[in-house]
DNA sequence: CTGTTAGCGCTTTCAC
DNA sequence: GTGAAAGCGCTAACAG
């Protein structure tokens, strides 16, 4: 049914090649011949079929990017941001949600084996190192967008950042300060944790195993929302929260105002990520801002040199920055 | 580099054929052969060729989904819903985010084209016209998950639900009840107007104008803080709000914060599509959820069944669930 | 049960 | 400046 190559070739009288030729504007092509062509085509629906191209081309344009679902706030804006820088090279974005065990990893990247791309970004995996042994000999490269134990890694600097989030409740004179992490995405939690357990030891404060709180939830807000209330339950409860990301943080805001709390009179609160939604909440969310736009063309510029075959950076950590809004205040209001 | 067929029948000592029916598992090759034509394959690391496959089966199970962004929470979590009952039967999500003007909007559905993808299915877009103009004679179905003015309409019965919504607000006593909706994603929000105004006008009341406020922001809880402000200067106040979607009540939910009024004492808040955040809200939201599996399902059914030339049905409307939560309460707490 | 042949739609030498 | 021919990796008749 669909139109190609043949059939404009033959309308126009002409063989396949010079159509090919003249669809790719080549100057082989006489100017005169060339324009009919284009317009013909143009006239006739022809819509060129991508799968015979990369075929004989052996380029698909097509980056693979895995992550865990596709509901998270702060993956989608990133991998949003993926698809922007991607599209200005040219690629297209192959998701992939990942599995929940080993098994399922390799198959999800076989899948994108399959498809021929010709990158595979990770925004967050625990399975990273059977996907490298199954890429071995596929030439296909992998770029992390978190942590940095691999070849290719490329993100923001969690621990510095994390740290960043903690000084400024420091600053505002707190002194038990609770983290809630998660062990779902165990490593981008981790760090946060370890920059909040660097702050509060540069200042001389021993981290309380009472206020580091990790729940195992899918929902972060869920979880946000049951750990703030183990805190409360605490003899001494913290006077702020630090969570390993923004949606943990709403969940806490939610479980504070279940309790009767406000924030930030009885509660300072920081998340992490800056997530479309943060501006606008009650209060205002303080949060640490990831550049994820930098970030996407980082990614976009790793992946075509790796691709050109070209030496790159390794890895590269960006910073965070800080975001004071209504969430935060000194102690008691 | 990649190992292909060829390198897998040299190897056995067979014909690529054998290999190519080995591998497909197919009962023509001895079980022997066929099994150590796997085993080798499993050994070599051979990974199939997608692109070269699909060019000659002329299929791609490959299905395209167009939508605004990345980063909305309801149309996410009905695209993993969809992406989960794609991989059921096998098929794969072609992501394409909508550009935003009626040329753009044409390059994306050609994009996809380009990829041959099998079907198109349409979270939301204004485009739908030019879409099915260009494809006409293409023979690629296009399934829209909203309204239901085409060929094949799927999805949640709007303005019933809406209706659901502000019953209950005026089940709990309130009278004067306000609908802030988006002009942005003009379809949807204007259908759950119409909802609005209907179970205003079963009960005898004239819709107010001053209570219908429509907002033009991309971020829907930036519009929702914004628009809540409004309401809230006028003479007389609604005592209750129904929001087009949830986003926008968060963002109502922070306007009224910071005005110093509390939900639902002051006002009661009513959102849609009841994404996975709004039960650990500070108050949790009372809202609409859509069935989105079922809807995601039945796509699916709907795919299938025009993708075999089968009769199916054209509109399906679901009826959409109220969910009480703490946002809601009679006027005056 | 297996091999040979053809060809999907396209690009790209290689001729002329 | 254009055409003929080859072939990307795979599947699917068609033989045998």
């Amino acid at each position: 049914v669909a139109v190609v190559m043949e059939d404009i070739a033959k309308t126009a009288g002409v063989s396949r090649s010079t159509v090919s030729r003249a669809l790719a504007d080549s100057s082989r092509v006489k100017l005169e011949t060339r324009q009919e062509i284009q317009h013909l085509a143009q006239e006739m629906g022809y819509v060129p079929n991508a799968v015979a191209r990369g075929l004989i081309t052996r380029r698909s344009y097509a980056l693979g990017v895995v992550r865990l679902g596709f509901t998270d706030a702060y993956p989608a804006e990133l991998v949003e941001a993926i698809d922007e820088a991607a599209r200005k090279s040219g690629y297209r974005i192959v998701p992939s949600r990942r599995g929940t065990d080993a098994k399922q990893g390799l198959a999800d990247i076989k899948l994108l084996l399959e498809q021929q791309v010709e990158a595979i970004v990770v925004i967050e995996s625990p399975f990273v190192d059977e996907y490298l042994s199954l890429l071995a000999n596929h030439n296909v490269p992998v770029i992390l967008l978190y942590s940095g134990q691999h070849p290719y890694s490329l993100g923001t600097d969690n621990i510095s950042a994390a740290r960043l989030a903690v000084e400024h409740l420091q600053d505002l004179g707190h002194e038990r300060i609770a983290f809630i992490g998660s062990s779902t995405i165990a490593v981008e939690s981790r760090e946060r944790q370890l920059g909040y357990e660097q702050a509060l030891q540069q200042r001389g404060v021993t981290p309380d195993p009472d206020l580091i709180v990790t729940y195992d939830d899918w929902v972060w807000a869920e979880g946000g929302y049951k750990s703030v209330s183990k805190l409360l339950r605490l003899t001494q409860p913290p006077t702020a929260v630090f969570c390993w990301n923004d949606e943990t943080a709403i969940g806490v805001l939610g479980g504070l105002g279940a309790a009767g709390l406000h924030v930030p009179k009885d509660m300072s609160l920081v998340g992490f990520d800056n997530i479309s939604l943060v501006p606008y909440l009650n209060p205002p969310l303080t949060t640490i801002a990831q550049p994820k736009e930098r970030i996407a063309e980082l990614t976009m510029q790793v992946v075509l040199n790796l691709i050109a075959g070209d030496e790159i950076i390794g890895h590269q950590k960006l910073p965070g920055r800080l975001i004071v809004r209504g969430s935060t205040a000194p102690p008691g209001g």
